[in-house]
DNA sequence: CGAGCTATTGAAGCAGATCAACGGGGGTGG
DNA sequence: CCACCCCCGTTGATCTGCTTCAATAGCTCG
């Protein structure tokens, strides 16, 4: 176990899972988390594991997953700083729904989901703060469903370009918090379709420069 | 609005999203609700609009869908007797993040958002209960993603066959609670994609007639 | 500087969507 | 009760989009 540095600290009580509770469900919060480490590439626990933890990543990202019986792998969620991962294992089986990977090197806070159960029971600042948690995964995974069953590859690209656009910005730039092969398993692509659509994406104005991506015309993209 | 009947109160208390708190939570959650019902085909609410009701289904079928700009739908959820939905709307945004439909004539439980939110805050119990909800619903979706990227039509109605198999049965017979164009939304296909599907596991044993579904082989269906 | 991984590009194959036509069953109205 | 009609479901043909496989180029890190 890692005592919790200054920028850890401050990741945590930055990322929205902490910021229903006041003060003293904030700082109960804190004292129950371990702050643990993984390298790139380690596989955190795996589908149908005994679940034990409930984490909220500091740094780096995640790949939650699945397998198929020929042992292909789906991303169902990238968590990166700030997001919170199984949350639905609060109050639900006692098993992982999901194999979870280190995309790099990764920092998170940990909570033991036994003592989540009981600190929930106690207070109800901590039960809503968890609440938001959930809804938040839910939203995003309703959005990944929608997405998959309604968007081409380029849509699916210039979604995520224009969601992570800074607030009415006619143009940015960005740079991938992650490789792009990370960023295809979370638009449910092969790499292959994703490098593809980029370059679909050319005439509307976006420039790709390794990780750098460059948005010319936000409003055209929106169209897509 | 309409008296709880027999029927409906007890699916309610039946209803898992009841079954976490006590008999004294589930009294106060009971006395919450209003049971309404819309006959088929009617729109309970569209997505951006003012989010208004939490809903547990008692009767029938609705379909969660959402729109692409050329106004294509793509269903979410199916939700029957005993599901919840807007859960993510207790502690979350203020607007529907999708359409919902009723596929026949439905009953429910509706609740007041804003009225939940302070029957959380009073009572960890209801709280409990409303993240089971939410992890539910989470988990149907999160295996929604998975199954939409890593299964084939006939591996999807497959394992939708074997979901819905009374516990260890080798054979079994089925018959659809709804029509077959909801099951294909739910799995995400068009409805010839589905037919083409029952058809090519006849030779694994499933027969389909009408509604009918007749499962002869359990097993076979899981290496599908 | 080299080794290995990451990304791109091309070619081929496949799964599912779409379009169109047809058959049957259930509901409605006469 | 019967007849009609509409809608659901099936089947066939075609088309699009993505995956897969393979080869090559570029990056990164020892």
């Amino acid at each position: 176990m890692i005592k919790l540095n200054a920028k850890a600290k401050s990741i945590l009580v930055q990322a929205s899972f902490m910021d229903a509770g006041d003060e003293f469900a904030t700082a109960k919060l804190m004292e129950a988390s371990t702050i643990t480490t993984a390298s790139a590439r380690t596989v955190l626990f795996r589908e149908s594991d005994q679940a034990e933890h409930f984490y909220c990543v500091l740094n780096g990202y995640v790949r939650l997953y699945r397998l198929n019986k020929d042992c292909r792998e789906a991303d169902v969620r990238i968590c990166g700083p700030g997001d919170t991962f199984n949350d639905c294992l609060i109050f639900g089986a006692d098993r992982y729904h999901y194999h979870a990977q280190a995309t790099e090197n990764c920092t998170f806070a940990r909570f033991e989901l036994s003592r989540l159960r009981s600190m929930i029971e106690d207070d109800p600042k901590i039960a809503k703060t968890l609440m938001q948690c959930l809804s938040r995964s839910l939203v995003t995974t309703l959005d990944c469903v929608a997405n998959d069953r309604l968007q081409t590859a380029p849509q699916r690209v210039a979604n995520y370009l224009v969601m992570q656009c800074p607030s009415d910005a006619a143009s940015y730039s960005l740079r991938l918090p992650f490789q792009k092969s990370v960023l295809a398993g979370k638009l449910g692509l092969a790499p292959e379709a994703l490098s593809r659509a980029f370059s679909s994406l050319r005439d509307a104005g976006v420039i790709v420069c390794g990780r750098v991506i460059k948005v010319n015309d936000v409003a055209a993209l929106k169209q897509f």
